[in-house]
DNA sequence: GATGAATGAGTGTTCATTCAT
DNA sequence: AATGAATGAACACTCATTCAT
């Protein structure tokens, strides 16, 4: 249920998404996004303390549908590597399906300052979380190896994931990211070795 | 033997990392720069043309002798898994020693304009393929398994790697860079599994 | 009436006209001329393009008004030699009234890029094309002689009258400018022969 | 003669000339007109005091040369229409002939802050005294009428011509100059009237 | 709440001039 | 005399933010 008062919010947030990703966040003037949102740039003081607020507010929301998808799918198994394949199933499909969410958190969510990095990682935190309970559980259920560190492992896993998303986004998506989700799946379960 | 010619461009150099490391790219004045480097301000637009191409030249250069050692160190080998071990040993020591630097490549690099995002990676291609002629030297021989998609696997341990050295940043450098080698070598090698 | 949304820009032009007069063109900053037109350094490129905008449109409403003058005067007489009299008796009146007007006119307006002189040629245009039109209205009822090269004739009294007023402003406007119109007069008329 | 030190003296000069008349003054930085002379940067303040001082020098010498010319001509002669005649002749042709002279002096010269007009005012008015001069002597032997104002028509004779090759100028050039004498001289004589 | 005109702080870059060699 | 590397003052322009309406 959307109330009036969120309505301008959305709008000012679905025209960053568009005008971030079309131009990045340091040449997205204020003015640029709230033409895009169909409001005064006054408008956006309203909602925002500052434009950095706005790029803040867009990771949060964005991040948190996934997060919950995140969940959702997980939620339904107890069986650790099948988890792993959907949290890599969900993070590769909904990123090649929504380029401009992409382009934002591959892309510009990186050109902010040390103080909104560390907000974001707040943000991403539930996220890579999940991935240290999944290998946990891992563990617990005897799949996994007993000596795994847990926290350097999440790290390990999330890092692979972004960095093979970021790099299918540099080359101009010219493959399908869903596509690597085996191969990937592979490597976070027997590593390299024969 | 330092060159004169070359002596106010590395001091530029020098300076531009430590101010870059202080305050960020987007904070950090030609002006301050200038200061740090005990140099005009005027001076800085002799050897670089334009304030970005500070940051570049700073990457190229530092993230060349990186490049150097890496090349150096797996040069010894024919084993993969000891390459990967001293690629991943000197990823993590050569970062944990120059924390400036590693501000600088994990941070500020990535804040960049996507225009330059793609001149970094054009510097970072070396060290990326040098990390698949080792998967596929470890194929060749019989140490990895033969089904292994080469340029997926590298930006997997590229991005893994890069993905804990800015987890460590971000926290404060709270814990030791290097002792995180052998478990990361652990994964890299025998994935997750039992 | 003046519409509140122009009254900013006539300001700027007012403070623009004085400014220049006093500094000349490349010694004035936007922020002198904000200032004396009492806005805000920002302000002033809510009504022009940059700085070069400001000396075109100064020059286009000031010289606009004259052409107009000169327009009206004229209609009012089949006389060539009168018409004649009258576009160099407010030629001469005008500028001596207004010399911070003449100043920009006859000094500033030739400091400028070659782009800008066409640019200014083009507004001037007109008033060179009133004083060719009198000339042919003088040969076509008999006032003066049928061979004339219009077209050169036209720039021979254009120029005289430019000369004539440069020369009374580089001299320190020590005599009076209106009272050169009756010499000025015979020497277009009759030229130097007895 | 030139001595050895005036030698690069001139070779400045002569590097100026063309690089102001292919860029203009203002975009004429002072180590292009060096290099256009084959001099070092500092080499040109060993001979000139700033670099206004070099479009200084550069009208002074080439103004004076023409000025030489004007003297010669007119010295041949008693007839004071016949020495107008040559006056503009040589105004015009030895400016159609040197397209960069004529460039520099039409728009570079305007260029200009006050001081350096009025420098350049008396560089040129050995010039208009000239003119002065002729019309003065017209008038001593019944050429010309007794009440002219000698000084007021000199003016008009020489902001006439001037215009005249500034119009030529700014059209590109497109028709003779020198072609023009004959109708000029007429309208100097004669006027409009028939 | 909504507007958008107005603000003014902030900075990369140029280039005339200097001066140690 | 000649060099040319080094200097640093100077400034147009942008754009996030405010606030009167």
């Amino acid at each position: 249920m959307t109330s009036k008062k969120t309505e301008k919010y959305h709008l000012i947030l679905q025209g960053a998404l568009k005008v971030f990703a079309e131009n990045g966040y340091h040449r997205s003037q204020v003015s640029k996004i709230a033409k895009a949102a169909g409001v005064a740039d006054g408008t956006i003081y309203l909602y925002f303390k500052r434009k950095e607020d706005i790029l803040i507010h867009l990771f949060q929301e964005k991040l948190g549908e996934l997060v919950n998808k995140f969940h959702e799918s997980v939620a339904e198994t107890n069986d650790a590597c099948e988890a792993l394949r959907m949290i890599c199933t969900i993070h590769y499909t909904e990123l090649e399906n929504n380029p401009e969410l992409a382009y934002v958190t591959q892309i510009e969510m990186r050109q902010s300052e040390l103080e909104l990095r560390k907000e974001i990682g707040i943000t991403l935190k539930p996220y890579i979380e999940l991935i240290e309970n999944i290998v946990q559980q891992g563990i617990d259920n005897g799949q996994f190896r007993a000596n795994l560190n847990v926290k350097l492992v999440r790290n390990l896993i999330f890092g692979s994931m972004d960095e093979v998303v970021t790099s299918w986004l540099l080359s101009g998506q010219k493959y399908s990211l869903r596509d690597q989700v085996d191969e990937t799946l592979q490597f976070f379960i027997h590593g390299v070795s024969k």
